[in-house]
DNA sequence: GGGTTTTGTGTAAAAATGACAATAAGCCCT
DNA sequence: AGGGCTTATTGTCATTTTTACACAAAACCC
C-alpha cells in the first residue's frame, strides 16, 4: 500500500480473525461453532473469531482464539481469505480475516471461551444459517479443504496419530464428497507407493471383525521426499 | 468475528490493497512496480496499492488501485492473501489484502497515478528490493500464480484476444519456469484436446518465417464444459 | 463351531504421458 | 526465380498411470 496521509477517517475500522475449525469424526467432517451470547446475532450460531489485538500478528490471533476456545496449541493453521464488505458487520467496518484449522477431535474437550455461549460440533453438510457472513466463509474453507486436502499431507491433521487405511479413505471420501467414493484397492495402492505411512507394531484393538493394521505418517520422509521433489496427489 | 465493545483501541488501524499486476511481453513474465514518491521508502519500488476507502469493498478498492495506474478495467482480479504483521509499515497498524491481477500487456499505457513518481514493468526474476514487506507479497502472489495458471484458463488473460499456439507455450514456460521447456507436440495436443481454442480465419502477419494459424480462447465453451464436469489441467 | 463383519490383496484393459524428427510455409536476399 | 533461413505443423510408439473389479483371511460373537 501506499502512505498514511491525515487520514483518521481510515483509522475507523477494525480487523478481526474468524477460525474455521475442521474436525473428523465417525466418518463425518465436522466444524466447530458456537453460539453467540450477545447481538449482533444473538444465539444464532457462528464461527469462532476475535478481533485482533494492536500488536498482535493475524496468525498469532487465529491461534489465540483456536487456544482459547480448545484448549489446544500447536495446530494446523491456513489462512484462506479475507472478507471485507462494507456492511458485513452490523456495529461498523470489521474486515475479517478467515483461518482454516484441522484438529484431531479426540483432543477436544469443550471450553467454550467467555465470548460464547456454547460450542458445538456441527456436521458441515448440517450447518445451518449463520451469524454474519460466516456462511459463505464457511464455503470459502470448505473449498480450499477439499482441494488442498489432495495436494498436501493435511488429512493427516484430523486422524489420531496411529490410523487405520479405512479411516484414511473415510476420510477423504466425506471430505471431498465426491460422486463416487474412492475405490478401497486404489486408494490403499496409491497411498502405500507413496511411502509416507510406517506401520505400527500393534494392530486395531475392540473391533468386532478382523482388526486393520495401525499406521502412522512419517513427516520427516514426506519434508526429504518434497527435497527430492515428490509432490503430494491424491 | 464476535462483538465490538467498548473497544476504540482496536481502531486505531487502516488497511490497504496491494496489486501485483502480471502481464506478458516478449516471452517475460513481467510484474508492473511504481516508484514510491513520497516517504517511507522514498525512491524505492514498490507495489501498487493505496488504503481502502472506509466505505469501498475490498474487491472494488483494488479495481480502483488497478484502473487509476492503467486505466483498466474488468480484468481478471484475484484475492491472495492478507499480510498483517505488526510492524510490517513504519507508520502504524496497517494490514494489506494482495491481489493478483492479469493484463494483457499491449492494452496498457503508462498512466502513473497522483501515488507514485513512475510507473514501470519489471521482469519477475529481476526485481530487486522492494518497499514495505512487498518482496513477499510478490513471492505469495507468483506461487499463486504458478499454481492457478495450471488449473483454470487464466494464461489467456495475459495475451491479446488472437494468439499463436508458440505464445502460448512461451507464456506457460515463463510462468512456470520448470526445469524443462514443455514439448512442443505435447503441449499442442494437450491444450488442443481440450477444446477450449478456436481457429481464426486469418494468420499471423509480419513475420519473416512461416505465420502461424491463430486462435481465440472461447470462454462460452469452457463454462459450459465446467458444468459437465470438465477441470482445467495442463 | 458357524455366522457376521471388515481387512487385505492382484490383474488386466484403457487412458494418459513422454520422448522424439522430418516436412511445410512463408520471407528474404540475390 | 531460386536457394537459404526461420518457425509451424504433424504422428507414433513405449512407458506409466489409472480404473474397474471379487474373493479369501482374520477376528469377534453367540
Amino acid at each position: 500500500m501506499d502512505t498514511i496521509g491525515e487520514v483518521s477517517a481510515f483509522f475507523k475500522s477494525a480487523f478481526s480473525v474468524d477460525n474455521v475449525i475442521f474436525g473428523f469424526d465417525g466418518g463425518d467432517l465436522k466444524v466447530l461453532l458456537i453460539q453467540r451470547g450477545q447481538a449482533p446475532f444473538k444465539d444464532k450460531w457462528a464461527l469462532p473469531g476475535d478481533l485482533v489485538y494492536p500488536n498482535e500478528d493475524l496468525d498469532t490471533a487465529a491461534e489465540r482464539v483456536l487456544e482459547q476456545l480448545t484448549g489446544l496449541r500447536g495446530v494446523y493453521l491456513e489462512q484462506v481469505k479475507t472478507f471485507g464488505a462494507v456492511n458485513r458487520h452490523p456495529l461498523g467496518r470489521v474486515i475479517t480475516i478467515a483461518y482454516i484449522s484441522l484438529i484431531k477431535i479426540s483432543n477436544y474437550t469443550v471450553t467454550p471461551a467467555s465470548f460464547a455461549q456454547s460450542a458445538q460440533w456441527h456436521r458441515v453438510d448440517e450447518v445451518g444459517e449463520l451469524a454474519f457472513d460466516h456462511n459463505e466463509i464457511l464455503e470459502s474453507c470448505l473449498r480450499r479443504l477439499k482441494r488442498k486436502v489432495r495436494t498436501a499431507p493435511i488429512g493427516f491433521e484430523l486422524l489420531p496419530p496411529k490410523f487405520t487405511l479405512t479411516e484414511l479413505q473415510q476420510l477423504y471420501d466425506s471430505v471431498l464428497q465426491l460422486p463416487k467414493r474412492l475405490d478401497k484397492r486404489n486408494f490403499r495402492k496409491k497411498i502405500l507407493s507413496m511411502n509416507l505411512l510406517v506401520e505400527c507394531p500393534e494392530m486395531q484393538e475392540g473391533v468386532a471383525h478382523r482388526p486393520a493394521k495401525l499406521y502412522k505418517f512419517d513427516r520427516a520422509k514426506y519434508v526429504q521426499f518434497v527435497n527430492e521433489g515428490f509432490v503430494f496427489d491424491i
